[in-house]
DNA sequence: AATCGTAAGG
């Protein structure tokens, strides 16, 4: 967008085009000055148009009125088109309008309402435009009842038959939830034109529903047939439906070169942002992050959806690093403020990075943005101190009673214990949760599980297993009963666990024996070991870690033959392990480890200490006796 | 000579 300087504005209103205007209309270069001002959004022009309407005695001018009050209202001054309404002697229902849709543009939806009931008050007949605009307002704040009366008192004025009431009225069912109504709505439409079309695939898109993709094609065809160009509202909708795992990735990149050859962003993105998020979006969606990062590389502004959709797009591929950097960037390089979905999008990495300075960072940061009182914000931030390992800072997130706590506020808090082994204050916080009438769903009913695992809470944790699924009707999911198995199995109840397996309600899949395999080789049970290991590598024979595992425990029996035979076996199936590695953040570094990785500047160092370390633990700790655990 | 409608990121 180009910005008028105050001083180009300034030059307007004075010099050029002012006075050749004057000769021949003020008024009406007045007018056209205020079209510039909605179109740049620029409140120093709006304001020198007004100064100029109030010096030459045009303050009564209807149609100068009219456009004021939008000026106003698109500088984001809506109370400034109040004023200028008030001062109007003779109020016409283009005025009403105006006014009323200029609240809309700022999302004063109240204020519009206590409007147009005023204008009916004042006996104002009201019209297309103010049916169009109230109907917009109904979609907006998903008002099904008030947006029914408008479809309603659109049939009696006669105007359901006007093309744009009728798309707004569309539009208002697709997001109270009403599809069908829209499509009866568009069925019975004397005449369409692009927006029509527009409404009904993006409303099949929005869906989710794959079963639709036909209904989409189909609708995309006939908008073409009667002679309608797709265009960016078409597009960014079909760029929805382009996933890998239905095959239809490659229309995604396909779509894009139609975006490219058809200038729909204008010389690459730089009118139509939105396209290039959907785009961004779309490559992200189907590990093509890369593709996605070229996208946003060459888009010629970026705006806070951008940068997010960016952002957001990295931390779904795994990388949280560079995901920390253009949050970073984007503030830095861009000045774009990050919002509510920014925080939201990167705090995630600094849970998995155990990045607790960047993250206290992003808590802080808001604070100052009065975000701090959001629900999932809060979630996020239990959740990231608690992958962080401060277990106090979430604590303290939680326990501040400015948020609502759901079911998630409490999960997190309880898994986190349950991650850094505090299995008690997990069974505590669930009893807790339990106590204040909260219903616990599947995930906290694996945290509390995976607590008592953790911890050796046998006893609890078959209590909470009864319970949820009896008091609770939480169903007995492949999730927990693999909870079930490890705690079962880790305090030395291999039979038990077992037996669990055999009478499981549900198929025992890839974790339930995963479970059973590591507590075998925790305990020594050769027999239960193999038996366990049969059945996963039969239902995961493709997941390399099952092989490298087994070949590990035959390694540190010494039985080199077997190592020797599923090595092979891997190579045959053409298998490869990513390696495992730990990690640790020092001053927003991260540092990464491998198994006997020396790659590390200060790897001497970190050795020796290492070595310091473990033979403090050999001198003054006695193997574990897990027996004692139960 | 004026007032109206379609999209996004967790």
């Amino acid at each position: 967008m180009i910005r008028l300087s105050s001083f180009k504005a300034f030059v307007l209103v004075t010099s050029r085009y002012y006075h050749s205007a004057s000769l021949s209309s003020p008024s009406r270069n007045l007018l056209h000055l205020l079209q510039l001002s909605i179109a740049h959004s620029s409140l120093d022009l709006t304001h020198q148009c007004h100064a100029r309407i109030l010096s030459l005695g045009f303050s009564q001018n209807p149609f100068l009125a009219t456009k004021l009050i939008s000026a106003y209202a698109a500088c984001g001054f809506p109370t400034e088109s109040q004023l200028v309404f008030n001062s109007l002697e003779q109020k016409s229902v283009y005025l009403w309008n105006s006014l009323i849709n200029g609240y809309v543009k700022n999302q004063k939806y109240g204020e519009a309402f206590r409007l147009f009931y005023q204008m009916c008050c004042c006996g104002v007949l009201l019209d297309d435009y103010t049916l169009a605009t109230l109907c917009k307002v109904c979609s907006e704040i998903g008002d099904l009842k008030a947006g029914k009366l408008i479809h309603g008192k659109s049939v009696v004025i006669g105007f359901v038959l006007d093309i744009i009431v009728a798309n707004s009225l569309m539009f208002m069912y697709c997001k109270c939830g009403e599809f069908r109504e829209c499509l009866k709505l568009f069925g019975e439409m004397p005449e369409r034109n692009a927006t029509s079309w527009n409404v009904v695939i993006a409303g099949y898109a929005d869906s989710g529903d794959r079963n639709f993709t036909k209904e989409i094609i189909e609708l995309v065809k006939d908008m073409q047939i009667e002679g309608f160009k797709l265009d960016g509202f078409t597009v960014s909708s079909l760029l929805l439906l382009c996933n890998n795992d239905n095959g239809k990735m490659d229309y995604g990149r396909e779509l894009h070169g139609f975006i490219v050859r058809n200038e729909l962003g204008w010389g690459f993105l730089g009118s139509d942002i939105h396209l290039g998020c959907c785009l961004i979006d779309m490559y992200s969606r189907n590990n093509k992050v890369d593709s996605g990062k070229r996208v946003f590389d060459r888009m010629k502004r970026r705006n806070v959806y951008v940068w997010t959709a960016m952002i957001n797009g990295y931390v779904q591929n795994g990388a949280m690093e560079e995901a920390l950097v253009l949050f970073h960037e984007m503030q830095v390089k861009d000045g774009v403020e990050p919002n509510r979905v920014s925080l939201l999008s990167v705090l995630p990495t600094c849970g998995l990075l155990a990045d607790f300075t960047s993250g206290k960072q992003i808590h802080g940061y808001a604070i100052r943005k009065k975000l701090n009182h959001d629900l999932s914000l809060c979630n996020a931030l239990i959740d990231m101190y608690s992958k962080c390992g401060n277990l106090n800072y979430a604590r303290r997130v939680f326990e501040d009673r400015s948020f609502c706590r759901d079911v998630i506020s409490w999960s997190s808090l309880i898994s986190g214990y349950g991650l850094h082994g505090m299995g008690k204050e997990a069974v505590f916080l669930y009893d807790r949760m339990l106590q204040k009438g909260n219903k616990p769903d599947m995930i906290t009913v694996v945290g509390a599980l995976s607590a008592c695992g953790r911890s050796g809470l046998v006893d609890e944790g078959l209590r909470i297993y009864n319970s949820a699924i009896s008091e609770y009707g939480i169903g007995p999911t492949a999730e927990i009963c693999a909870c079930l198995v490890d705690m079962l199995g880790r305090s030395g109840r291999l039979e038990m666990a077992l037996d669990f397996i055999k009478t499981m309600p549900v198929e025992p899949g890839p974790s339930v024996w995963g479970a059973l395999v590591s507590a075998s080789i925790l305990h020594g049970n050769l027999e239960m070991q193999d038996l366990a290991y049969k059945f996963l590598i039969q239902l995961e024979p493709e997941n390399p870690s099952n092989y490298v595992s087994l070949s590990n425990i035959h390694a540190s029996c010494r039985r080199w033959h077997i190592v020797a035979k599923v090595r092979t076996i891997m190579k045959e199936r053409g298998l490869r392990k990513t390696p495992g590695c730990s990690w640790i953040s020092i001053s927003s570094t991260t540092h990464c480890f491998y198994a006997a990785d020396k790659a590390h500047p200060c790897s001497n160092s970190i050795y020796e200490i290492l070595d310091g370390l473990i033979s403090l633990m050999k001198g003054i700790v006695h193997p574990p006796d897990f027996q004692c655990m139960t």
